[in-house]
DNA sequence: ACCTATTATGTAAACGTATACATTTTTAAA
DNA sequence: TTTAAAAATGTATACGTTTACATAATAGGT
């Protein structure tokens, strides 16, 4: 015997179909005796819906998506804690879709969006530039999609999304190493084409401007997001003719591998040089020195995209108005956790 | 105008659906001039396939849902990889599943396995202890599963599962440890359900037997996985009466805990105390001291665990005989990584 | 030009569910 | 009881594809 279907449930209960799909969908709908004797031939005989059929019947299918660059992202572990929160409050699954990097091209993007595997999509990860001109087609515009963290080239912008200042944010992290006393401050950035990491180059740029100082040539380097890359970079900034006595990355990751590669070449942190991160993930407390960074409030972020999402969705009836209204982005704060990765510079 | 289907193409091509959806799945059946009109059409209506009523037709949707306990977890990266690889060699997608601990009770897992979403389920996380009867019912084996990383409880063993030897792993760990001069031998263990971990305790305590060695009562303690439970652990094993002079732990994570606990109690790692830990995350060789580890060849599980999965897949046509064939699993090799965290003991 | 073998296309049914609408049954009021 | 209103159930269709089968077009020989 095959896998049994609604038809089968039907006849061994002596109801028409509807009657037990009502039972299955809307049992208030159905009078007890009758729903018992459904529920009791679903039992029978081992029924239960083809998810695939009931999504096709209903065009939906009550799944979020959610793009990430990475799994093995510390920093996506409370951010995904509170995406799950809300999700469940709100009722739908939630599939998590790997990105990384530039190996998911447009192609995959692009059907994801326009194919209605889901309901939504939550954009974790940068998707500049190759996805750009794909999700900026109207022709796609199909999904409703918030993104999150992360930021977006402009004619992008008018997605819904949520996240914190990143200028402000590197800009407050520049400020406290200004504060303690550094004037020679360098900058680790993710990716070149990372909008993300360029926001927070900026905030450190300006803030060194409005403090006076100058950014050397060679004071800033590519990280890659990468503990190696960000090694890489380290090793490049000590070597200048005039190294910098505080160095501020662009993520955790990247000051792990940053310290890693000071310690390594006899440099002290924080007494020779400080180092600031960004992020808090929950390896910043226990790292040595513990590390002095910026953190997100990754779970509110979590559970506000998605409520902004189901939002998006459920207002798709009116969509003959071709809603061109630019969504003004969700701003959470952002913290600046001191610990001791920096200290005060003596001249 | 709504969303365009098969049949509006057709019409606007001047031909049948049938010949449409031949120009899509298998364009060498139809002639060149036609299907050039098709794809024509195709641009000019804005077409794509609705997935939806394709799966459903089909029976099936080219994805595989990987769960996975945690998305957080540096562990996974490497694991994803590998999977990433040989699911796109196969023309899989894959979607993952964060299982989050105890949060995804047995309808969940069961949904995802009756409900047909999926073609197939790579399980990275542990189903015991909630999930067990859930898998392990006939009835739900509707979807062929392969099992990577995880140990399996004996009724479940007749999964596919591709995974390295554990106890053996603990045991050369302990046996590293022992051969380095330390008696007294402390184990970290996650959480108390995980057979995972009871696995590598199992390999400790073999180790500790064999060399003739007494595991003291308090020298192994739960550390659930996080760093504040390996805090805590490590608390407890260093306050014991006797302490001991080494401790191992069942990953990496907890390692990062034990050490940051040791130190904070001003205890010098590995001069007072050494600390192995395992699975060799990308962050245990820029931790200070850098973590002595055993390594799992993560790729290569990855890889591994989706060519079984789709031979599973593939083998489904001669579903009359119910193979009860217990699939004996893949053991992959894994290997001592020595770096520093672990010194020779004096006596 | 004719017939055959081949190739290309069209026709129509099916997949499993949900639901609008029609019909039957029940309930409640008179 | 009778009747109207309300509630429960049944009938039948549609969702968008794919595909077995039937039919039409082409090509290749004579």
């Amino acid at each position: 015997m095959s896998i049994p279907s609604i038809k089968d449930v039907a006849k061994l209960a002596g109801v028409s179909t509807a009657t037990v799909s009502r039972v299955i969908n809307s049992p208030e709908q159905v009078r007890e005796a009758t729903r018992l004797k459904v529920q009791e031939a679903i039992r029978n005989s081992d029924y239960s819906p083809n998810t695939l059929a009931r999504d096709f019947r209903r065009g939906s299918t009550n799944i979020i998506i959610v793009v990430v660059p990475k799994v093995g992202d510390p920093f996506f572990s409370a951010i995904m804690r509170g995406i799950r929160n809300a999700a469940r409050t709100e009722g739908y699954s939630i599939l998590i879709r790997e990105a990384a990097g530039s190996e998911m091209g447009p192609d995959e993007i692009s059907s994801l969006v326009v194919s209605r595997q889901a309901d939504g999509i939550i954009l974790l990860a940068s998707v500049s530039p190759f996805g750009t001109e794909i999700l900026s087609e109207r022709s796609n515009r199909r999904l409703p999609i918030v993104i999150g963290c992360e930021t977006m080239s402009p004619d992008l912008s008018d997605f819904p999304s949520v996240h914190i200042n990143n200028v402000l944010a590197a800009r407050d992290a520049t400020d406290y190493l200004i504060s303690q006393g550094h004037t020679k401050i360098g900058f680790i950035y993710g990716e070149k084409q990372s909008l993300l990491t360029a926001d927070r180059e900026l905030g450190y740029r300006a803030a060194m401007r409005d403090a006076g100082l100058d950014v050397e040539e060679g004071w800033v380097a590519e990280g890659r997001m990468t503990i190696q890359g960000a090694e890489h970079a380290a090793r490049h900034l000590i070597n200048h003719q005039n190294p910098p006595t505080a160095i501020f990355c662009a993520n955790d990751e990247m000051a792990m591998g940053c310290i890693h590669e000071l310690k390594s070449s006899g440099i002290r942190v924080p007494e020779d040089i400080s180092v600031m991160g960004f992020d808090d993930i929950r390896y910043a407390e226990v790292m040595d020195p513990p590390l002095t960074t910026i953190a997100q409030p990754a779970l509110e972020i979590g559970e506000r995209v998605v409520y902004r999402l189901v939002k998006e969705i459920n207002r798709k009836p009116e969509a003959g108005k071709e809603s061109k209204a630019i969504a003004k982005p969700e701003v959470v704060p952002h913290k600046l956790i001191v610990r001791s990765s920096v200290t005060k510079h003596r001249h």
